[in-house]
Parts: C-alpha cells; sequence; structure tokens
DNA sequence: CTGTTAGCGCCTTCAT
DNA sequence: ATGAAGGCGCTAACAG
C-alpha cells in the first residue's frame, strides 16, 4: 500500500520540508517563523510565508504538542448540551480560553455517566493542556474524574468535597433563600416549594435556602410538593396536585426549583376562574430562563451568572496549567441574584 | 531540563515503554495487545493490561495518530449552540460517530464568522478524521470551508452550490409551504407572512413556500411584515405594527418563521378583548421549539429533523473518510413535517 | 539569524 | 507470538 496514492481528490498534506524547500530554507527555519517571528528576518520570514500559502500548508498539530509537550486546546465535558446553563458556561469559557492563546472544544456528555467517562478519556489521550468538567449530578464525579489522572482539571457547577479539584460554583441555599424572602417581603406567609427530586443537589439545596428565609419569619410556613423533574408539565402536575389537595388553595406564595416548573403552575392556574397570579399566589421560579422572562406573564426568578461561572473556571484553569496556581484547591462561590418580575410584583413591575 | 522533574504534583505521564518494562515484554507487544488483541496470547495480554492499569498509562493519541496517519475524533463546527436545532444535530452526529469507534468534538462558532473559521482551522490542525460543518447563514460559507483543504467535510444545514461537499438539509420550502397550506386547509383566506431578515436564506424559503400554496388557492392573499429577527419580542412588534396598520386586523391567518415570533404573536393578541386565536386568526409557527409545545397555546409548528440530518450528515461523513463514499458530491435534503396544536387547531386539538 | 540534529510516543513492517 | 528498528511531522537546543 506504500507507492500507491490516496484515492480520489487530495494529495497528501504538504509538510514543513515542503514549505522549507520551497522557500530555500531549513525547516528550523520555518519552525522559527512559525513559533517566533522575532527570530527571523522579515524577508525570509515573507518568503516562507508565501511557500505556506501556496502550498496550503497547515500545521500538523499532533506532532506539534507531541514534540512541544504542550497543547493549546483545553477541552470542556459538560452535563447536557441542551441545557441553556450549560451553554453559557461554554460561551464563557470559550472567552478567556481564547484570550490565553488557546482554543475550546466540547464534549457533550448528554445526561450519560457512561459517555461523561467517555468524554474525560478522550480528552485525556489527546494530551490537551487541561479539561474542564461541568458534571452530572451525581456521587460519581469523583470516581470517574480520577480517570483524568495527569491533566489539570477544573470543576463548574460541583464541588470536590475532597479537594482534589478547585472550581467554581453558585451559592444555591442563597438563591432559594432569596426566592423565598422575596415573597415573605410581598407580605406572603403560606409558602410552598415546587421541585425534584430532592436527590438532586441544586433543588435540595435551593429548598433548604428557601425553609432557611421562612424560618426567620415568625408565622410563616413552608410546604412542599416533589416533582419528578423540572419542565413545564412537572409544573403543571403539581399544580392539578395542588388544587386536588385542598381548593381553595391555602398557599399565596410559590418558590419553583425552575423556570418552567413557575410557567407550569401559571398555566394551571391560569385557566381557573378568579384566581390570579399574583394578586392571589406570588411566584418565583429559577434559572432566568429565556423564554421565562418574555412568557404571558413573565417570570420574577433568581439569575445564575453562566457565562461568570465559565470565565472563572477557565481562568482558574489556566493558572493550573501555567502552574501559577496556589498549592491548595480552591472552590469559588457565586452569588445568583433576583430578577423580581410581574408574576411576584404584579402591575407594580414595568418592563423593560 | 532532562532530569528535572515537572513542578508540583504529578509525575509524569507513563508511556508505552515504561508499561512494557513493567510487564516483561517488548512495546511492540504493548501496541499489539492495544490494537490487535488476536495477535497476543492471552497470558501475556493480562500481564500488560495489568501493568496499564498499575501505571495508570493513557496512549498519547498525539502521537498515536501522527504515527498511524489517522486520527479517531471528528470535529463538528456548529453555528450557535443556543439554538436547540444545532444541539439536536450534535446529538444525532454523536450518536453516529461513536458508533462507527470514533469521537465528536464540538467547537461553536456562537453567530461569528471569524470564530467559525478559527474552528475550522484547529480541526484541520488537529488532524481530526472529518469535520461537519454547520454554517452561519451568510455567503461567505464556501470560503471558509475551502480553508479545509485535505480534510473531508461534510455540510449540515447548508448546501454547497459549487457541489463541492455533500451535505444534508431540510426543504425549508416545503416547511412554508405545509405551514400555509394547513391554515388554508382550515378555510383562511388572508393569510400573513411573520419572520425577517428575508436575507437568511432559510427564512426566505419559508416565505417561497408559503407563497407557493397560497398561490394555489384562487382567492387566497398572503402579506408580509419582515421581523429583524425570530424572538419572542420580534413577534410582539411584528403584532403590534400589524394592529397599528388596521384594526381591526384585516388577517385569518400566520405563518411565523419561528415558533417564538408565533408565540410573541399571540401574547399580543391575547391582550386584545374580543380576539381570539385561534378562532379570528389561525396561528402556525416553526422548528418545534420545546417550548412553544408547552405554552399556554401550543403552538402549531413545523417540525425540523435536526437529530436525523446530524445521523446522516455523520453518515456521510464515515463514507468519505472510510473513502466508500461515491465520486459525486450529494445533498441529502430532508422533510420537515407539520404538528397541528391548538394555535390552529383550537379545541378540535388534544393534548397529547 | 540560519542550518543541523536529536528525540517526542507510538505504529508497523520485518525478523526471530 | 514476540522483539527490534525506522519513521510519522514537528520542536528546541545547539553550532555555525
Amino acid at each position: 500500500m506504500s507507492d500507491a496514492t490516496r484515492k480520489g481528490t487530495g494529495r497528501a498534506q504538504p509538510s514543513m520540508s515542503d514549505v522549507a524547500k520551497l522557500a530555500g530554507v531549513a525547516i528550523g527555519t520555518v519552525s522559527n517563523t512559525l513559533n517566533s517571528p522575532e527570530k527571523v528576518t522579515e524577508a525570509t520570514r515573507r518568503r516562507v510565508m508565501a511557500a505556506i500559502a501556496e502550498l496550503g500548508f497547515v500545521r500538523n498539530d499532533a506532532a506539534r504538542s507531541l514534540a512541544a509537550g504542550t497543547s493549546t486546546t483545553v477541552g470542556l465535558v459538560v452535563a447536557d448540551l441542551g441545557n441553556s446553563f450549560f451553554v453559557d458556561i461554554a460561551r464563557g469559557a470559550e472567552a478567556t480560553v481564547r484570550q490565553h492563546g488557546m482554543n475550546l472544544l466540547i464534549a457533550n456528555s448528554d445526561v450519560d455517566l457512561a459517555k461523561q467517562s467517555n468524554n474525560l478519556a478522550v480528552f485525556e489521550q489527546a494530551r490537551v493542556a487541561g479539561v474542564l468538567l461541568a458534571p452530572l449530578d451525581t456521587p460519581f464525579v469523583e470516581v470517574s474524574a480520577r480517570l483524568t489522572s495527569n491533566t489539570p482539571l477544573v470543576l463548574v457547577n460541583y464541588e470536590s468535597r475532597r479537594k482534589l479539584y478547585s472550581g467554581v460554583v453558585v451559592d444555591e441555599r442563597r438563591g432559594g433563600f432569596l426566592a423565598a424572602r422575596h415573597v415573605l417581603d410581598l407580605g406572603r406567609r403560606r409558602l410552598l416549594f415546587v421541585g425534584g427530586p430532592l436527590s438532586l443537589r441544586a433543588v435540595a439545596e435551593r429548598y433548604e435556602g428557601a425553609q432557611r428565609a421562612v424560618a426567620d419569619v415568625a408565622d410563616a410556613t413552608l410546604d412542599l410538593v416533589e416533582t419528578h423533574g423540572q419542565n413545564i408539565r412537572h409544573g403543571k402536575q403539581a399544580a392539578r396536585e395542588l388544587v386536588a389537595r385542598s381548593n381553595p388553595i391555602a398557599i399565596d406564595g410559590i418558590v419553583a426549583a425552575s423556570d418552567l416548573l413557575a410557567i407550569g403552575v401559571i398555566q394551571v392556574f391560569d385557566e381557573l376562574a378568579d384566581f390570579d397570579v399574583p394578586g392571589d399566589v406570588a411566584i418565583v421560579g429559577y434559572d432566568n430562563n429565556h423564554f421565562a422572562s418574555e412568557s404571558n406573564v413573565p417570570v420574577s426568578t433568581v439569575s445564575q451568572p453562566g457565562e461568570e461561572m465559565g470565565r472563572l473556571a477557565a481562568e482558574l484553569l489556566c493558572e493550573e496549567i501555567a502552574g501559577t496556581a496556589a498549592r491548595d484547591k480552591q472552590t469559588v462561590v457565586l452569588q445568583p441574584h433576583l430578577l423580581p418580575r410581574r408574576s411576584s410584583l404584579g402591575d407594580a413591575w414595568r418592563r423593560d
């Protein structure tokens, strides 16, 4: 199979030595004009560049990183690209990674632990400079993460209890607290938390935060309807369950674990005559879903700083790559913030 | 720098020769047990695997693809991860790529032509086995695509007019046609198309399709409100413009270029007293946005087969990589299909 | 400033 | 079935 040319159109990729030959210089010079332009005469630089252009040469990065022992790409392993929160993270990470002269490649775990492990392995085999891991919300993270032994690794949206990795997370309890306190500040006292399953760390912590806020107010109570997920249909289901439980509803404020849940709840309430949001029940969601802000009743929400998380995590990773990172692993905690809108403020809220 | 160990915690990555030494075999044997297990005794295979496990060895893929001249990863360059259509494509592509024993890495162009070019360059330098390109909707595609000279390239959601690349697209005209004909079948005659800018190929083609459907019906007309984008706010704006133009509205059917547009329109109409959707105006959106199906008035829509597009494109790419592809480039055209829901059918539509 | 050279870690004949 | 050796394309150190 040696002398048989590859099938079809393309001739083989030109190599540096081809470029060197055409430009009439040595191969090392080509390498220099690419990596250390200051070490090369303007004239020869031009000749080399011309040859590169003429040949359509593209440097083989596999060879480069093999020889140099360093890569210029970082990998991002993401739990679910279908969730815009992770897309925000990717956007943020991409920005700072690029700022450091590197490139970001993304692998989607698609809510599948096996894929997540595989993705980590892929990046490790590729000898990327480092990897950012926004993992599934399961207790197995440390295990799969341990697969990547020597590659710098920073966690996003997950805290390494054993301090094995640095990471950046958002204070979910604080978010739940903010949401509940907002409703309490509006004078509501009979609150309900909607979300689930509580085995999800984020949901459980938001619930805890809400509990804390309620505990601060003497005559306030917090009820719970646990759901099987955070989509609109789960919200609808929860609302129907609530209505079935006691009608008229003995609740005047709701904290939902997601905007979609909130929307579902609102939709069911809308169909009930003589029932008003937020007049009868004030509702706060979570996530600042783009959709939620523009729905019929713009949903008050707790916004998570996804892009900033991505940026910060990438920053931490770059430090580890550069070897300038602190010895101890650190977990940065970012604060979510409340965005009150019509579903809690009512007419007191003005668009834009 | 030879005997100085790398900084900090990690000792250097073990290499194949380390494994060979530990297992008491030659380096070639290690390679064989990894790549051609059938060429190795069960006993030595076990010894080698044990050594690999003990050392935590991970094969250096840069070296591997350099030596073997083949890569096992394919790249996907995507116009906008914020658009769930592209996420669907990624999901489909990932599935078939994996089925062929390869891995998919994603790079997000984030609606930026420069990033798109850069992403293509990154994958080309990495010498991936091939790349899938779901490009921005601009006339410059052919140019930036030409950057990738020798890497197999298949287009997704874009047609190579010059037949330089294979690809898979969806029949946008057909989609527009289906939407409009559905409204016409409902007895509506004064239609309106909402979407824009028309410089976007997809929007223009959907509009053309709608025109064709209307042309088939003697007394039907099709009006146009061109927007600056396809989000909810553009839909609201368009609806207000329409109301301002003539009140009561002289329109009884709307084809929107996206579900979000449709939702925006519906929201504005909802605020008008004595105005009913679909009673007064039947509305069809486009994209089968997950939200749209669960919003207040579930939006009738045209669904695009994103995952299937990804699968098919990946299939085409794998053929090119394997060299089993037909000589001439082919563009596969997939058909969208109509999902009638409440925004056009009204009470005649039953959920689920 | 330019040319020469020795590997980077692995795959792949070719002997054994 | 196993071992030895050359080379993939490039970088980095050194010599000129």
